[in-house]
RNA sequence: CGGGGUAUGGCGCAGUCUGGCAGCGCGCUUGUUUUGGGUACAAGAGGCCCUCAGUUCGAAUCUGAGUACCCCGACCA
């Protein structure tokens, strides 16, 4: 491709609204353009890089015996609410209607879509198992869009569903798919971890989120330093230590503290001078109809996923479960949000085992700008229950073997689940065992972030000038730099070497334009072509080549008769190394 | 959904407080120049100042309503 007719926009400054590098450097580059809030144009750079981003993924998936089809994005309320996802999904599910007034959703993910196939086609266990899988567009109404293609309202997704007669073989789908999902990751040479995941509305138990390791990634995840235990923090299990006995100091007074506008521990916290630690967090969810506090410490984090278990297993309704709004806040507390608290707080209070040895702490004095000091539980409080809630951090104890954990920021790139039979009981596809019997199909689904894929690439591969681009996703892969185009030997030494590596079947782009030396270069780093072939005068007159990889620092110099079978040979070494 | 912010040429921004000819840099076009790190000079093109409604002799600027986009938060209690 020559550049001077390749549709490939750079700009010179950063974008107004990208904070993050992937953000900036995607649009910066010229890959994608904003269209609206969480949706983007692909240009023809960016296409290029996910088609190959795609291929990969396709490659892998088939090799894992997964066959492709393609489901519309368009899908029928019908289908949803035999699912009772029509209900349950809420306001990120994308809802229309037709003409006829008919109820229709764009598609967020597929599996009433794929059951409602199996259930008419398949019959019989000697049809399983089966993986059918699509690379498509995806559409949820993200409360908040952010980082460009890193959390979109429209991305392409890859999306599998395996199919199996009994659990056994369920599992044995998985992984499968688990094993393809670390050639795929691996083939895009990601620092990356498998994690143990809860499932989310997707439903389903057995669960792993991939995790490309990143400082801007909106997940927080813990990995044994001792063990192979790794999970997100939603889910992470820890050990607490028994030592955690409650400390003997005298109780002091009751107290009351005007503490003008401190919502959050760091401001109370910074304005009493006081440590997180000292503070217990008082948090409102809504289970069912009923209220609930939870109480943790001030540096920790409720663990959501843990407190609905366990309200579960004490019988109560969690089919609802949110923390409480506002408005439910400040009539539940008679305090506006920011000083709620559990002294004399009407309704169940459950506390995290970390909290337990606590004297003398600081909580919201249920009352506008005000905070109690020196609550001590029995005297002030009455807990329904102490029991294990809180989030992992980093420093916590291996749930599994009690070494220790340490955290990591990920992007979410893959999601493996186990669905066991939730869509097939609630669409009645059934098929019929050895024994005759008929029994419903043992689900699994399992997702790739396409597009959030082309970040997290950025993300991992860049410095201060531009994108560095692994040469398996890179849109070209190596770029031609003629530097005097009126020079005829070097434009038509550019030529010929351009010639030769597209004949060999290699993507390179000739860098026609009448530009200075400098502009092509920075161009070439912005764009993050793996490789770059200079043809200057200087070098030309004694038969050499300038060769240099984005990646380096320094330059080579190749005799002319060579550089070409160099370029291919250096690619194909590429290739086999991913 | 709550809080904060922004909206002026393709991009990045000033001008708004204190109403009075719509500006700067980059990019773009043409010519000359330069040719190993975004060359230099000259001449140009390009804007309903987000929308609507007010105030005023006069509105990018003041007032009101709306829209779009960005950030923070929804673990704050």
């Amino acid at each position: 491709m020559r550049y001077s007719k390749m549709f490939m926009p750079t700009r010179r400054e950063d974008p107004a609204d990208a904070e993050i590098a992937s953000h900036k450097l995607l649009i910066k580059a010229g890959f994608i353009r904003q269209v609206a809030r969480g949706i983007y144009t692909l240009l023809p750079l960016g296409q290029r890089s996910v088609r190959r981003i795609e291929r990969i993924v396709r490659e892998e998936m088939d090799k894992a015996g997964a066959q492709e089809l393609l489901m519309p994005a368009i899908q029928p309320a019908e289908l949803w609410k035999e699912s009772n996802r029509w209900n349950e999904y809420g306001p990120e599910l994308m809802r229309f209607q037709d003409r006829k007034q008919s109820d229709f959703c764009l598609g967020p993910t597929h599996e009433e879509v794929i059951t409602d196939i199996l259930r008419n086609d398949v019959t019989s266990y000697k049809q399983l198992p089966i993986n059918l899988y699509q690379i498509q567009s995806k559409f949820r109404d993200e409360i908040r869009p952010r980082f460009g293609l890193m959390r979109g309202r429209e991305f392409i997704m890859k999306d599998a569903y395996s199919f199996d007669v009994d659990i056994e073989g369920a599992n044995k789908s998985y992984d499968i798919m688990y094993k393809a999902y670390e050639a795929i990751f691996d083939r895009f040479g990601f620092e990356y971890r498998a994690v143990e995941a809860d499932s989310g509305n997707i439903g389903g138990s057995r669960s792993h989120e991939f995790q490309v390791l990143a400082e801007t990634g909106e997940d927080e995840i813990v990995s044994c330093q001792s063990c192979d235990y790794a999970a997100n923090v939603e889910k992470a299990e820890i050990q607490i230590a028994k030592s955690e006995i409650k400390n003997e100091v005298e109780a002091g007074t009751l107290e009351e503290v005007y503490t003008p506008k401190m919502k959050t521990i760091a401001e109370v916290s910074t304005f009493l001078e006081r440590k997180p630690e000292d503070f217990v967090k008082t948090l409102i969810y809504l289970a069912g109809e009923q209220f609930i506090a939870v109480l943790v410490r001030g540096d920790h984090n409720a663990n959501e996923l843990k407190l609905k278990n366990l309200l579960k297993s004490d019988g109560m309704d969690t089919t609802e479960f949110r923390m409480a709004n506002d408005v439910e806040v400040g009539k539940m507390t008679k305090a506006p949000v920011g000083f709620a608290g559990p002294v004399g707080l009407k309704m169940p209070i459950y506390a995290d085992l970390s909290v337990a040895p606590m004297a003398n702490f600081i909580v919201g004095a249920n009352k506008k700008d005000t905070h109690f000091l020196n609550v001590n539980f029995e005297r002030d409080v009455e807990i329904s229950e102490f029991a294990d809630l809180r989030e992992a951090k980093g420093g916590d104890a291996c749930g599994k073997c009690g070494g220790v954990l340490e955290s990591f920021r990920g992007i979410e790139v893959g999601h493996i689940f186990y669905l066991g039979t939730k869509y097939s009981a609630a669409m009645k596809a059934r098929v019929q065992n050895k024994e005759g019997e008929s029994c419903p199909l043992e689900m699994g689904c399992y997702g790739i972030g396409i597009t959030r894929i082309l970040a997290a690439v950025v993300e991992q591969n860049h410095d201060e000038k531009g994108i560095m681009w692994p040469m398996a996703i890179a849109p070209f892969q190596v770029m031609i730099q003629p530097l005097q185009m009126k020079n005829e030997d070097v434009v038509s030494t550019a030529e010929t070497i351009y010639k030769a590596l597209k004949d060999a079947g290699i993507d390179a782009l000739l860098d026609d334009r009448n530009q200075g030396a400098g502009t092509k270069f920075k161009d070439f780093e912005l764009i993050g072509i793996p490789l770059r072939v200079t043809i200057g005068a200087r070098g030309l007159a004694e038969g050499k080549i300038e060769y240099k990889k984005r990646t380096d620092e320094a330059f080579e110099m190749i005799p002319l008769d060579g550089i070409v079978e160099h370029v291919i040979c250096d690619i194909k070494s590429f290739k086999l190394n991913t």
